[in-house]
DNA sequence: TTGAAACCTGAACCATGTTTCAAGTTACTG
DNA sequence: CAGTAACTTGAAACATGGTTCAGGTTTCAA
């Protein structure tokens, strides 16, 4: 009775040792995660790694999936967060803040290659986070957007496409530029392809126009 | 003795009756997992649809990987090989030979949500394959850049990070106006997402420099 | 015609790892 | 200092579905 619906996790636990316990869990699974993959990770590995019981799990989650379900959600708002904080400290002008947001990212994805694994696998194993995450990210770069065309800094006619467009130029440099960047390869290089992203922003592929310094 | 390694299928099928049934798995396959995705996949679903007895299945695929590895290769060399015919066909200047490329895209994606979904989610079950396939994409669209250039039709500092960053602005577009391609959306919706990717190519999105329709 | 290679069949085997459960332990409340 | 709710434990039950196999059938070359 009152079996707990394993799609579902059980209620937030009640006690400071409990929310330990429960981050101790999450931080373990993001790791496992990250590493082998949703389908390669097992629950008894990732209690294992938190120093937890294997049946203490089903405490706070109702099933593998459950746990990477709260895990996605955990991660995408903490990213968001992360790059909106971020992005406030300084103040820029439109181009550059998208510049200065393609860099954090790099900089961001770099160190954190798991989180963006999960998130990518979340696709497959949790559709609606996944979308869900990548539709508040276009959203706020077509808030930025918007800013931008009314400060006059930017063309008036922005809509979600282009929040889309710009959103996937930067998953797939951070994708071979973080992910899969090459021993070879430094943080010098993903400037570089910060600064190739963002000239394509400014004027385009299209030949010289002649105005290439400034304006 | 000479038990077929599980990771490498057995040699391609000696005679046509063979050919026909391998054949019969690999379109069973790209139904089965482009619905279920490879983790609720199984190999009984898929050697029913095909019509074929589940032993059957192992005289032509060494494992479950096995044959999603083999599919991910075919779906991918054909896709390439359907782009490029249809870029083939007519002569455009570079822009317009991206625009192109990206509407066909949209237009082959919404028809075979599927393919795209397996190949994306090949990142976790067969990388290998993934960074290939997006490889050798990003190396096309470079090279169509460096004829675009040497023709002068594109500036000539153009690299492998601006390929990169074409093709995820194409992948996300797609993501979001054929994969996920809301009721309500058309195709016409997808061609103005086109539009708008091919505006940033085109001028960038900084403020309308009074050159707007030509030159 | 015949032998053998290629191919087909599906029930049974079996490994894996998720989930359950009954018996503690800890820590807060009254 | 009870009493109880929250939490912990890990061995065992269990489901699932991939893989094997021994015994056919088809095809085709010699």
């Amino acid at each position: 009775m009152a079996r707990t619906d394993p799609d579902i996790s059980p209620a937030l636990p009640a006690t400071e040792r409990g929310r330990r316990t429960r981050r101790k869990l999450l931080d373990a699974a993001t790791i496992e995660f990250g590493e082998r993959g949703f389908h390669e990770a097992s629950i008894a590995s990732i209690t294992q790694r938190a120093g937890v019981a294997l049946g203490s799990f089903y405490t706070y989650f109702g099933s593998k999936e459950a746990i990477f379900r709260d895990l996605v959600r955990d991660l995408s708002d903490g990213v968001r967060m992360a790059a909106a904080q971020r992005l406030a400290e300084r103040d820029l002008d439109a181009l550059d803040t998208e510049r200065a947001a393609l860099a954090a990212f790099l900089a961001f994805a770099r160190e954190h290659k798991e989180i963006y694994r999960i998130i990518d696998e979340a696709e497959f194993v949790d559709p609606e986070s996944y979308r869900d995450h990548y539709e508040k990210t276009a959203e706020r770069i077509l808030g930025r957007l918007r800013e931008g065309a009314t400060a006059g800094e930017l063309r008036d006619d922005l809509d979600e496409a282009h929040a889309w467009a710009i959103m996937g130029m930067n998953v797939f440099l951070g994708l071979r530029y973080a992910v899969w960047s090459r021993p070879a390869e430094t943080a010098q290089d993903a400037e570089r392809a910060a600064q190739a992203a963002n000239a394509i922003l400014a004027e385009g592929i299209g030949p010289r126009t002649g105005s290439s310094t400034r304006d």
